[in-house]
DNA sequence: AAGTGGTCTAGACCACCGG
DNA sequence: CGGTGGTCTAGACCACTTC
């Protein structure tokens, strides 16, 4: 990349420098390649190392860069399209549908999933831990909330714990008839937890999608995943049963 | 709110910072209410001024705060529900859509669009500009592209300008039949038109949906739609038929 | 003019990763 | 161990809003 000048110009030096470096991106360098460090970038383009750090953090916000402390800055791979649609309407835990089983806990969820959920604030649920490997990348962490008379057959201590609560939990939950699903995208911060699975740093950017799954009149789970922003296009298949060829799930390693 | 002592522990400051914050935020302050000025909040808490912004920032990419220069921090109502599945599929335009009209070119459209619509990428196209008000708030601004071979009838140099112009290129899609829709969302930043026209700074998060719009058998039209992230919850209406109330589309002022 | 948040600097030290 | 990005400081000045 050019050691090009900084114009004296109305507009802020790290939104200039963004946009010289993503031009520098697109132009001169390839995915995968590692970035010069950020002392270095900033003394190149005479700015103090804190204002270099403002235009990467735009650009990692955008999924053009990958930054790893102890490693270094690469250019980061087209976001890979993650779907979220979820074809047609099932149950979490159907036949293959992306999510890997952690374990399970009998928890007392956030208020606002209980508000959700119309358990009481302080009432226990099953609390499904699954996480999504997309293309090799871990790219979200997901807590399902399901309340106890969800799943009558299941005894909250008879159960064993683990993995194959989780299984069972979900085993269940097919045998309710799923009337229909409800979703919401927001942004929102990484806790800690999550981060830690996602391979981030905690108050990394996220996508949370919240689902609610409706069933006897009532609203019988909600699950809510933390899809990885900086990586992470979500896709929601809504073709009317028309099929839909994209050449756009690609994902360079 | 306290002016509690930060342990020291091995947690960032930001970070301890941020979560007695939004505790406070939860107890002390009520919707709407102006907090103490970054320098006063810094001194409080015993840490530079660049370390309290660190915290006010997770906060209000979180949706938890706003940030006006020359005014003040104050404390944002919850994020707004906004329906993006769009009841049943529809062109755009059709019967009150919540959009507005605000004017049409005729443009190249960024490589990444073109390579969607499968026009050149030096090909024109027209550009409608409309935008999203919804309780009030400026919440998207869309760039609609249409290829005009998707709008036969329409004369590029024929037609007349600004919104009626736009209105023309809305009104002949309509007479294309509507295949199948598809959508994803992902995480962006505001360019400095939509930042104006978001009222946010350039580089404010926004969540950007794409959505394609196929008829005969290819992609007819193409949306590009900034929502603000700060304030917005984008809800996706999969409920197969059923209805469902939400008591939770509300929004203070 | 006064007060707010936004930008920028030039340093320092820390946590983490790799050889 | 050396090198990387992550955190933090104590200042300064600017752009904007309000009075």
């Amino acid at each position: 990349m050019g050691t090009t000048q900084l114009d004296t110009v109305q507009e802020p030096k790290y939104w200039h420098l963004k946009t010289v470096l993503s031009e520098a991106l697109d132009s001169e360098f390839s995915v995968g390649e590692i970035l010069p460090n950020e002392r270095d970038l900033a003394a190149r383009f005479g700015v103090a190392r804190a204002t270099l750090r403002q235009a990467l953090e735009q650009l990692e916000l955008e999924g053009r860069l990958q930054r790893r402390r102890g490693v270094g800055t690469t250019v980061a791979p087209p976001r890979m399209g993650v779907a979220v649609g979820s074809e047609q309407h099932a149950w979490p835990g159907a036949a293959g549908d992306a999510w890997q089983l952690v374990d399970c806990t009998v928890a007392v969820p956030p208020a606002a999933v209980a508000d959700i959920l119309e358990t009481g604030r302080e009432e226990q649920v099953h609390t499904v831990r699954r996480s999504r490997v997309t293309h090799g990348q871990h790219v979200a962490a997901e807590l399902l909330y399901v309340p106890a008379s969800s799943v009558p057959a299941l005894s909250a201590i008879d159960a064993p714990s683990g993995a194959a609560r989780a299984r069972a939990v979900l085993r269940e939950l097919q045998h309710l008839d799923l009337e229909a699903q409800d979703r919401a995208v927001e942004l929102g911060s990484a806790r800690a937890d999550d981060a830690k699975e996602l391979d981030r740093l905690p108050g990394a950017p996220v996508l949370v999608v919240t689902t609610r799954f409706y069933a006897e009149g009532r609203t019988a789970a909600v699950s809510v995943a933390t899809y990885r922003a900086d990586t992470c296009r979500l896709t929601f298949g809504d073709t009317g049963g028309v099929e839909i060829h994209h050449d756009s799930e690609r994902r360079a390693s």
